[in-house]
This record gives structure tokens, sequence and C-alpha cells, in this order.
DNA sequence: AAGACGAAAGTGGTTGA
DNA sequence: TCAACAACTTTCGTCTT
């Protein structure tokens, strides 16, 4: 993935000129979710992997975070506690450091006694803190935005509380949290992009997802083809035309129905891998299918489908 | 030599008895 | 619970550019 030079990114946002260097015309939206920078009459996309916002560095308890922290204490999901927890010493002594009498005492055991019980404490804290940590460190490695990040502390939050996890590895539920999440937001990773990343695998990362998604009852819209082509295509580097063309082809697929039962991502692929020959903007089937995170058979066999099924002409000696 | 093609066998998930 | 099934993957030999 191309690094743009993230600092001037958001600092300039303002002054950048409204035109778009690919068509010409057309005004220049920045997508905070996807970290993109679209044209939106030529629908190409101008920059992405922009700054990260998050902080730079990992902490793995509240002292080393408090530490490390420039800022004060933002309330967050993403903390094990909120942010928010106060915490009664173990001391009998009140803040001058003279002993308490009986019945201070019986009142401090009192409010400490509560205190306990009103943070369901030990192992559930210590599990979010785990959790929260890989979840940062995750979708820092992701490039996922703080939105998408909250939503998914919402998500692991929600699996913790209906015992989701126990006997699962944290990490895993930790990284379904992320893929749901994604979906919510419309802005879908794939199955085998998370699980490259986290130290799971897909297979065992898709059981994680359908266990969150039976234990919550948490909705998601279905991936569809076409909100996978500005990832693939930004990937790939494409021309906007090729990117909209790509689009309008999905559009076809879907009214006459050659979409249904076949995996987003070779819809999409083979979309993309047609309008590249149709854009003479070529790419081979292997470049998109890495892309895509599909086999180029895949890729072959859908784009087979499309053109079949589509009537699309497609001429190749150009 | 790289890219495209398609056959054959294997995999994981869904469905229906 | 099992078998049938569709979609997809892996592998590999062949053809095309």
């Amino acid at each position: 993935m191309k690094m743009t030079t993230t600092a001037n990114v958001r600092v300039r946002k303002r002054s950048l000129s409204a035109v778009c260097p690919n068509c010409g015309n057309g005004e220049l939206v920045e997508d905070r979710t996807r970290g993109e920078r679209i044209c939106v009459s030529c629908g190409s996309v101008l920059a992405h992997g922009m700054a990260d916002t998050g902080p730079e560095w990992r902490a793995f308890s509240r002292e080393e975070r408090d530490l490390r922290a420039r800022t004060g204490a933002p309330m967050s999901l993403r903390r094990a506690d909120k942010g928010l927890s106060t915490v009664i010493g173990w001391g009998n002594k009140d803040a001058n450091g003279r002993s308490l009498g009986g019945k201070g005492r019986t009142a401090i055991y009192r409010m400490r006694k509560w205190q306990i019980r009103s943070q369901t404490h030990d192992s559930k804290q210590r599990n979010l803190k785990l959790a929260m940590s890989e979840l940062d460190r995750l979708s820092s490695q992701l490039g996922i935005p703080n939105s998408i990040r909250e939503t998914a502390a919402h998500i692991y939050r929600k699996a913790l509380d209906k015992r989701l996890v126990r006997g699962q590895s944290i990490d895993g539920i930790v990284a379904a949290s992320i893929y749901l999440s994604c979906r919510i937001h419309v802005a879908p990773r794939q199955l085998a992009e998370i699980a490259s990343v986290a130290k799971v695998d897909k297979k065992g990362l898709g059981m994680s997802v359908r266990r969150i998604l039976r234990g919550t009852g948490i909705r998601v819209p279905v991936p569809s083809a076409i909100t996978l082509i500005p990832r693939i295509s930004s990937d790939l580097g494409l021309k906007g035309r090729t990117v909209t063309r790509a689009a309008s082809i999905i559009d076809d697929a879907r009214r006459v129905g050659v979409t249904d039962g076949k995996a987003p991502a070779g819809i999409a692929g083979a979309a993309l891998y047609i309008s590249c020959i149709l854009e003479n903007d070529r790419r081979t089937q292997r470049e998109i299918s890495n892309a895509a995170s599909v086999t180029e058979v895949t890729i072959r066999n859908r784009y087979k489908d499309l053109v079949r099924k589509l009537g699309i002409e497609m001429d190749f000696t150009q």
C-alpha cells in the first residue's frame, strides 16, 4: 500500500485545489471512515492510507497509558473501565494518615464492598485490558479509523457480556469484532485480510464471527460487491473511469441477478477485470486476484459469466 | 516468458431429509 | 446427523501473445 505524506494531508486539507487531476472537473471529498480522498464526479481515489489520528504508542496498563498519553483522559469504550473508575485504597487511614475509628471504618468497608461489586472486577477487567490493546494493535496495522474501532470495542463488550469469549482466544474475538464493525460501517474488509494480520486463521475467524452474530443478535449488512470496489481498485491504482465503469457493471449484474450466491469479492474482481480491458487500463488476472483476495480461476469464471449474461462486447484487439 | 485458459480433484459451508 | 450440492481453491498442462 502506498503511503502518502500524511502529515501534510490533514493540515492542508482546506487549501487543496477542488479539481480532480484525473477528470479535470469534479469536486474532491474526504472519506474519513476509509481514510481516502475521492472525486465525486469520476470516482477516483486520490489518496489513501491517510493519517491515523490515534496515538503512535502502545500501552498495556492504565499506568502505562496515563504515563504516555499527552492529553487528558478521554472517555472511550476502548478503555477497559471507560476511563471513569475511582479507586478506594485499602488502608484504614483517612486523608491525613490518621487511623479511622470504628464508625469511619465500617463506612469505608461498606463503600469498598459496593465499589468492588459495581465493577465486575478481576477477570473481566483483565480480559478487556488485553482485548483493547490487541484491538488497537490490529486496527492500526489495518489502518482502521477511530469510529470503526469504537464500534468494534462496543461489539467486543457485548460479546464479553454474553460470555461468548469464554473458551475462545481473545485475539480471535477481537479480530471478529473488527470484521463486523467494518461491515456495519459499510467499509468491508475481508476475512482473509484480517486473518493475515491477526494471530488467527480464516476458518477460526469465520467461526468467531458467526458465534458473535448468533450470540448477540447484532445485525450487519451483507457485504455487496460494490462496496468492495473502492478498496480493491485503490490497491490496483486504477483510473477513475475504470472504477466507475466497474461499478456500473456490478449494477447491471445485480439487476440481471448474476450476483446471487456468488462471493462478492469474485464479482468485484471480475467487474474490475472487464472494465480494465474496456477502458484499456490493463491489469493481469493475477494482479486483480491478489487485490481481491480470490484466485485467478474465480476471476475467470465470474468474468466469463458476466460477459455472457450481460452480453458485453469484449474487443481484445485494441 | 508471461499471461490466459480450463479440467480435475479437493475444501468448507449450506440445505434438506 | 448425514448426504448432496454450489461456490471456491489448488494444481497443472496447454495454448496465446
